[in-house]
DNA sequence: AATGAATGAGACTTCATTCAT
DNA sequence: AATGAATGAAGTCTCATTCAT
């Protein structure tokens, strides 16, 4: 193969080049993140992923593709962490000190998914072809949760992690972190009970 | 809203047609809907209003002008019907009511300002200049909240309600309504033990 | 824009153009003229009529839009040179030789406007969109010769008139003019005949 | 058909797959008939014959190359059944049968060969490259005529198949079938006369 | 011999905004 | 005060063709 680009001289061969799909979506997701997806244009994405325009439909059958391929790799990207929280607490109340890790540090800490996130629940509200992507999202969370809490204190949970978040994005009002910490006790109380 | 440009002494007039931008603006919440803001146009609002191309940016600053008028008159109209529910609840009991209802019937109910206030949302997570919408949003729910919970199972009721919702609307499995007044109660029951 | 306009004081002003779409609609005959419908595209269009890319899509809903106008155009203008070929004969054997001059020197003699034909030609045969001016155009000359001709001899002549102009236009073999004339006569002495 | 390339010796082989030249000249007519010219691209020729992309300019020069020989094809196939039809006849008045039959049933019953005739005469018209199409195909009718026809009447009835064609194709007026049988009889009674 | 990958040019169209009236 | 006309930029997508394999 022809290769990096830093190989050859000026010339920028780089013919046969497989990783290019998944460049063009990782570029995609830095586009979406600055200029949300309403500004994410074939144009933008193929400029920061250092490719020419035709490439992009080339790759992608068009924007709807893209868009679904990104927030593909986003959604699993951040379910994945969220899964390696959750199996690495060992009993109920590190499992729930887990759940308020998650709330506080990745999701309240990263300003960046979750303007992400935002951007995927509109597409999806609207438009029923993203809903497998906040489908299988949401159950892979529900089904961490499961390993420590009921099914029905999972689902709670996972809503109430969800509402902190979006509020504490949203508002601009103070928030005091102790209420994380409670809201989750309360709910998780009442697997005990419930179990 | 926009009270900015008629309260200045720059640019007076606009006083005969008054109904006008309401009118724009009642369009583009149309538009909006059926669109995403990111199909929004000037073209397609003006159609939609039934007013000329050209009126649009006489009435309105520009997009974002027009986009921030018609999001308030949005979150403005929601919250009316959020305070009215609980406004007509009498005791605790009819307050954890009054918010299952919310949940179940003007949320879950309404696809259309789903989609309108995830629209908002991410407009809002994005860009700071919207988020004085959210926040008054916000604060008139707690507010209302507040005439029967203490202010911090206010918060907790609020985060849960939108967290519902949106796992409502962006889940595909089947969800138990029964959940939701389950969890209502549990958030609520703390409001005897903290209050 | 631009408008060097020259003298002018009180007169209207400029920024209306009111010839702009026919104007266009003659450029775009130029363009298809040398291009082919298939060759037509806005960039060309606008450049030749001198008129800036946007300008396309205001004047016309579309490309169809604008080939519909042109051709409405074109296929009115050679149908008023038909009519006034006609009109001046005076009698059955001027009507006549008004025939063969039409052929020998309208149709045979511009080239450009035998290529225009064909494009439309195409164009209606494919596209019933594009027959209305086919066959308003064909009714106009076959009323034109019904002034001497009967009905069915007019519209047998119209068609030899076809054929010949195709066949002359299509085979590089040399033909004898005089086959016009006597296809006329055989065509048209069936007239005496059936009147 | 685009005899040229196979003789040179400079480019030999090719010879392994004889019918991929053909099969993809096939799929480009029922590309043609569907897209016309204008919107008949190597892709959809390629997809159409079921052979992948590349192999469009492996086997064909470029897109005239192509268009060339699918038009040779065509225009050979609908000769050969015109000579057919001419065989058959036995004298003079059979002979005259023939030609209206071509004309009511090859010519007005197959709009298919009628608009692939429309797009071979557009590009013949412009391009003189594709005039050997049409002056072959033109010669071998005249030719197939002339068994019954003199030269003149022979070259007359063509042009007269011609443009009854085209006028029933594009007027959507209704056409009076006996108007055929009349002028084939006009003209070819001149034969006697004239022979 | 044959082809999948890739690309730059250009296709049509929509847009927010300006400007003369 | 209000607007129709106009435009340059940018949108998505398709294309013929080249090239490395």
């Amino acid at each position: 193969m022809t290769v990096t680009e830093s190989a050859g001289g000026s010339r920028r061969g780089r013919r046969n080049d497989p990783d290019r799909r998944e460049r063009i979506a990782e570029a995609c997701l830095d586009v979406i993140a600055e200029w949300g997806v309403s500004g994410t244009s074939h144009r933008r994405v193929a400029s920061a992923a250092g490719v020419p325009l035709g490439s992009m439909t080339y790759h992608f059958e068009g924007m709807s593709d893209l868009l679904h391929t990104t927030f593909g790799l986003f959604a699993s990207r951040v379910a994945e962490r969220f899964e390696r929280r959750l199996a690495a607490a060992t009993d109920a109340a590190s499992a729930r000190a887990a759940v308020v890790t998650i709330i506080l540090e990745d999701v309240f800490g990263s300003p960046r998914d979750l303007v992400l996130s935002h951007e995927l629940y509109t597409l999806a509200a609207r438009d029923a072809a993203y809903r497998d992507l906040t489908t299988a999202w949401m159950a892979r969370s529900r089904s961490a949760l499961e390993r420590h809490f009921s099914p029905r204190t999972a689902r709670l949970l996972d809503a109430l992690i969800e509402g902190l978040t979006i509020h504490r994005a949203l508002d601009e009002g103070e928030r005091d972190p102790a209420d994380v910490a409670l809201a989750v006790e309360l709910i998780a109380a009442a697997d005990a009970r419930t179990r």
